[in-house]
DNA sequence: ATAATTTATACAAACGATTGCGTAACCGAT
DNA sequence: ATCGGTTACGCAATCGTTTGTATAAATTAT
């Protein structure tokens, strides 16, 4: 059994509340006694037993992260720069991966109230809300990172991802690019459905070639990316560019351009929604939109540990944070 | 304030305790009651409070998670890993970063101790150890992985680090190289140890040319691996071949090889340990030593579970996965 | 009909810390 | 010598749940 306050009072000859008085730099105690305890309980190793404090004071410590995937490098980079803030904050994370899975995300959740932890930061992954609400009403923490809910009145830390998706366009545009695909994550995330929007509103406002086909994907696996992309390559008439709106689909679009023989930027012209510290050392360095992932994490811990550190509800939070556009070499002129 | 059982008891006319078996499926309960009870708690958003039951019962259904830097692909696809595992055996898990600070991970252990986690995955820093002895003696489940200690003796999960460099190393002598370099990582960890030891191995039986200036690094970040490149490419001699100890320091030397205007493998061939879903993407295709990273969560877990579970102490046990050698184009013969 | 057993419930203690309140001992001032 | 104030400590309640034991009611056996 682990040593109690009890043992370290026994030991010193006091009660346990002079123990707890010296353990937590309280007033109204000796300085003699409280170094004599102190010296105590370092000698013994005590650990003091954070479930009954917290218990007691209602008060963990702990926030949750619930992230889709954390082997993402777009969600681990996020998930160290917060680890790195709580720490320094004294507080601890909770990692929950929901693999985009809605009732992994909704337990999770439940679970997280359960374990009273002081805040939730989330990636949701966007079916349902109901739990997300539930969160809301009990007037727990909460930031959502990343994506972001229409009906969902709450803290947000998200990018500015329309914006980035149609200054890509444009980009491809000013090469001479008409006819350009877009490489779509799953749908009805609020990511992908701004860069989609993005995407459409560029085809409109430079009447580009506007056809359903030329739309593709709808998950963010690898896998996912390479059919896709293997789709597009198919069209009779095939896009010369490509938009491609994820991490891990943008390597799976390459695996199926490489296969099919063909080069970029020669055959095909891509910009990628990667954060990868790869991206520039690929077969072809990539062009691509990338996030202020430390930054976006740091954003959102200091927002939640805001909302923590009030007294008071204080009124929600949207963050937009600016994605930064790195031209590199997988773009020609045509 | 949350819900309580009281509140429940109260609604439905019980005891808590009643209430507790209801929710617990315990014995001794009216099957009606039970429905009742279980839907009063279901309609009022009852969340079990875990801290008082884990107060009570000493079992916190939470594993921690100790890695140098969750934002490396090697250590987040361990981490997935395991977060599905403990995910489905009903774990939680708290990660901390060290950062590879060694203050940050004592600190990290004790805390953990505090929070009365059920067990322990870590992925030492490796200069002192004295704070895992302290976390084995107390007799709390632990398991080291991909990094172990000469001198602590517990469960392990790592990898044949050697036998793969000395593998490796074979691999670029049949080539026809004999000036083989070796970028490490930090070199008081048993991983790169090890790896350099497989080097020197094969420098000795082949006879290789055998120089200090030959080895160079001595940290995984993307910098260090960059330096360590620019110096090796400017001896008097440099090496026709590097075998690169990890994720971040591989890139970081070829991107000291690409601003040298070299190409791989015409100028110089490389063989990275790294683990990432590019690497087959790259400017050139790299050859590498790769990890079950899966793998090596899934068992570092179903250890630690077998031992959370177990009633009496079981003896450690040492698990060694097999890395597996992927031949890509980054090596030619000369 | 009575005793023995089973069933369904409640009571109360316990887990280890924190916190409001009470108090003995000591202090200096009158 | 008495008083008011301060200092340094202890007492006891409390947080929400689980668990061993007690008990009233219902059931079965004799």
């Amino acid at each position: 059994m682990p040593i109690t306050m009890k043992d370290i009072a026994n030991e010193a000859g006091v009660s346990v509340v002079t123990v707890s008085r010296a353990l937590n730099n309280k007033p109204d105690i000796e300085e003699n006694t409280k170094k004599r305890i102190i010296s105590i309980a370092e000698k013994a190793h005590y650990r003091p037993n954070q479930l009954a404090r917290s218990f007691r004071t209602k008060k963990t410590n702990t926030i949750g992260l619930i992230v889709p995937d954390i082997s993402n490098p777009f969600f681990s980079r996020i998930a160290m720069s917060i680890e790195i803030e709580s720490y320094a904050a004294g507080y601890n994370l909770v990692v929950c991966n929901t693999n985009e899975d809605q009732e992994i995300e909704i337990q999770s959740v439940y679970n997280l109230i359960g374990r009273r932890i002081d805040g939730l930061i989330i990636a949701p992954v966007q079916n349902k809300s109901q739990h997300i609400v539930e969160f809301i009403e009990k007037k727990i923490p909460i930031v959502l990172i990343d994506r972001c809910f229409d009906d969902v009145d709450t803290n947000v830390v998200i990018s500015d991802n329309k914006d980035s998706a149609f200054k890509a366009m444009t980009y491809l545009v000013k090469l001479g690019h008409r006819r350009i695909g877009f490489v779509s994550g799953r749908k009805n995330l609020s990511t992908v459905r701004n860069r989609r929007s993005g995407y459409l509103e560029a085809v409109q406002k430079f009447h580009l070639d506007e056809n359903q086909n030329l739309i593709a994907g709808n998950s963010f696996t690898f896998q996912s990316g390479y059919e896709a992309g293997l789709k597009l390559l198919s069209l009779p008439n095939p896009p010369t560019a490509l938009l491609i709106s994820g991490n891990m689909i943008t390597i799976g679009v390459m695996k199926a351009i490489l296969e099919r023989g063909l080069s970029i930027p020669k055959d095909i012209s891509l910009i990628g929604f990667i954060d990868n510290y790869c991206a520039p050392y690929l077969i072809c360095p990539l062009t691509s939109i990338s996030h202020p992932l430390q930054e976006m994490g740091k954003q959102a811990f200091k927002l939640l540990l805001k909302n923590i550190e009030s007294k008071k509800t204080i009124p929600f939070s949207k963050v937009i944070v600016e994605t930064q556009f790195n031209i590199r070499q997988s773009c020609r002129e045509i």
